[in-house]
DNA sequence: ATGACGGTAGCATACCGA
């Protein structure tokens, strides 16, 4: 079972680097970020050409998820529960692959900047708070029904120094402060494995390259993009990688797929 | 603090991103 998350930056700019990752890939699951268009903007067609079910939840302009299965999608959930949200960050599903049942999520976490000391602002980062401080409830009940589950997505938090390419320069940003770095580890806290991390002690696996300074060529990365594991579905975890070949292509995402695959 | 780029909305330029 191959399962991947994508932050794709504008599912209708990427049409023809999704298509051509997805025929060589040959994802089983693949969950979407920032696909930035509503219901009737999205390219159906395309993906379920590709043998894809999808489902989505878009607005317009900003943010917005997807996932897609070569299986049937079922028990879809918009949102987080119990969180009134005007944005599209959270898509929830059941699929069944290999004879095995798994729930998946779609999850696209609030940048946050500027963080809480910015002298103007502090609306956005205390939004990313209570975000994660649900996410954490969902996160929770998901695990007390013993079920295999993956969550996936671009978590906007760079959790180690380890995980960027100059933490310095980053240590004040909202997606590298202690206040969401001590919610990232709570979610792990639970009983959650962070995949990549977990196989890869060393590695740096950046899977975001800003689209300026040449930061793809001087690897100048970061680590955002993440697989949560419950118990179950870490056991059956064999590999975990970023796939750099979608930011290598012409007119990218300044984001790039992360690959788990399972027994 | 700002703006690299690149996206969307919509037609000039503003907003957003990590």
């Amino acid at each position: 079972m191959k399962i991947a998350t994508f932050n794709i930056n504008s599912i209708n700019a990427r049409v023809p680097i999704l298509t051509k990752w997805l025929g060589q890939s040959q994802p089983d699951v693949v969950l979407l970020q920032e696909i930035k268009c509503e219901f009737n903007a999205f390219p159906f067609f395309e993906i379920s050409s590709l043998g894809y079910d999808v489902r989505m939840l878009g607005q317009k302009s900003y943010n917005g998820v997807a996932i897609l299965s070569k299986s049937k999608i079922k028990n879809v959930v918009e949102n987080l529960p119990q969180f009134p949200d005007t944005q599209a960050r959270y898509l929830q599903a059941d699929v069944t692959v290999d004879g095995k049942d798994v729930t998946v999520a779609s999850i696209y976490l609030p940048n946050g900047n500027p963080p809480l000391n910015a002298p103007d602002d502090t609306q956005k980062f205390l939004y990313k708070l209570q975000w994660m401080d649900a996410l954490y409830q969902q996160a929770q009940a998901l695990l007390q029904s013993g079920k295999r589950i993956v969550l996936g997505g671009d978590f906007n938090t760079i959790l180690t120094d380890n995980d960027v390419y100059d933490p310095e320069e980053f240590r004040n940003n909202a997606l590298f402060r202690p206040e969401v770095r001590c919610r990232f580890e709570a979610l792990k806290f639970l009983g959650y494995t962070d995949a990549f991390r977990a196989l890869y002690p060393l590695k740096n696996g950046y899977s975001f390259w800003d689209y300026t300074s040449a930061a793809l060529q001087l690897d100048k990365g970061m680590r955002i993009d993440y697989f949560l594991l419950s118990p179950l579905a870490a056991d059956e975890l064999t590999d975990c990688f970023v796939d750099k070949e979608p930011r290598k292509m012409d007119k990218p995402s300044d984001h790039t797929p992360l690959v788990a695959q399972f027994k």
